[in-house]
DNA sequence: ATAAAATAGTTTCAATACTTAACTATTAAT
DNA sequence: ATTAATAGTTAAGTATTGAAACTATTTTAT
């Protein structure tokens, strides 16, 4: 074992001991705050999110892991109660863009400015240093992505 | 806005721009390593992940947001697969003590060293100081949940 | 000590969500 | 001009989930 081999063991059990529980955590806030806030569960609320980043039926499918039929059937629900919209694509007219309606762009910046929010008040407990550490270090993990 | 709230904004939004994406990367790894080796959803791969930790059905519950029944149930399926057994508690009779069979501690401890390894890997991209960064960060992070 | 309340888990059944297979419409490739 | 590939939908069957009602056990209150 390496001493550079040491050190990415000591970065993988610090991310298995935080970032599964945090993320959870998170997101049982987000689930409260979308669920009785707005009448959206948890799954469709993060159908939203991608939709806003732009994200296809084709391309939700593969970032949720379901099928296209099931994307499909989950943004009927979601047009039906207003918050987004199926328009035919004019360069490709296979595709269809999902758009966000105001109420879905409403509910989106709501929940999520509440849990920013909410974080933040929890980040109060860190110190200047450490915030600073966490933001290179988000940086660094951000590498892994590529 | 004062400075110590502008770094936690910065530790907050790479937070935002990271952890989702890295843990739904992460996870991906582990559904695929989990349904193509084993006969096992991702869902049951994480009941089994949460009873290793010790917890009961109820625990189960309130940690996957989802109701007792539904774990009953789950935990019927994985009990025919061979994966975990239930024994009443000698403590409190009520109580159902989730065991995992050697099979079932085979299958995480198999899914777990792939993912890690796998992990270990895209973080060779990672300078020295950028492990010790992120081994920091997450002492750091770990504090936000209580 | 005993009755009432609370807790842990299960069963049943109706509602919801998901998958596979077959389909339409459109674009790309040979 | 066919053929193949891509994007999405529909339909039908399967599996997950949750609400309500239930058993068994333990705790609390009288």
């Amino acid at each position: 074992m390496t001493p550079s081999d040491r050190l990415r063991e000591q970065a993988l059990d610090g991310f298995w001991e935080t970032v599964p529980s945090l993320w959870n955590f998170v997101r049982s806030y987000i689930r409260v705050t979308a669920t009785s806030n707005f009448d959206v569960t948890v799954e469709q609320f993060h159908v939203l999110r991608f939709v806003r980043k732009g994200m296809s039926i084709s391309e939700l499918a593969t970032a949720k892991n379901i099928s296209r039929p099931a994307i499909s059937q989950a943004v009927d629900a979601l047009v039906k109660k207003g918050l987004l919209t199926r328009t035919q694509s004019l360069n490709d007219r296979r595709y269809v863009e999902l758009t966000l309606t105001s109420e879905g762009n409403a509910l989106l910046d709501s929940v999520f400015k509440e849990t920013r929010q909410w974080m933040k008040e929890r980040m109060k407990k860190l110190s200047a240093t450490e915030l600073e550490t966490i933001a290179r270090a988000m940086d660094a993990m951000k590498k892994m992505l590529d």
